[in-house]
DNA sequence: ACTTTGACTTCGG
DNA sequence: TCCGAAGCCAAAG
């Protein structure tokens, strides 16, 4: 399985509502400090839920209209945000544990 | 094959 | 709370 592959499915898993972050997102996808390939896929893929996905501590990372646009879209679908921050007490989704007896296939 | 590029993370001051 | 440095990994040029 490939990287981007991997990382694609673990954001296609976070539910609406709900935030990850760039390291939590590499991690659920099996590549604990693969942030940056987070950031990639994220860039140069459409279609994906990027506005869930948030900076370590619930910051959005990103400048001008598009941090807009995110604040607005994951406000859109319930998320607090407390100043610049989501509340991740509130909105961190835990990606399922790798690889445990339950439910897995490969 | 090598260098650059990213919307990162974590730690220390 | 803010800033800088180091660590991290794969894709693109």
């Amino acid at each position: 399985m490939i990287i981007q592959a991997r990382i694609v499915a673990a954001i296609r898993k976070i539910p609406r509502g709900k935030v990850a972050t760039y390291g939590g997102v590499a991690r659920g996808a099996g590549y604990p400090g693969a942030a940056r390939q987070v950031v990639g896929v994220l860039r140069r893929s459409f279609g994906l839920a990027w506005h869930r996905v948030l900076g370590a501590g619930g910051q959005i990372k990103l400048r001008g209209d598009s941090a807009l646009e995110q604040r607005f879209r994951l406000e859109a679908e319930g998320v607090i945000f407390r100043g610049r921050r989501v509340d991740m007490k509130r909105h961190e989704f835990k990606f399922p544990p790798k690889r445990s007896a339950a439910g897995r296939r490969k």
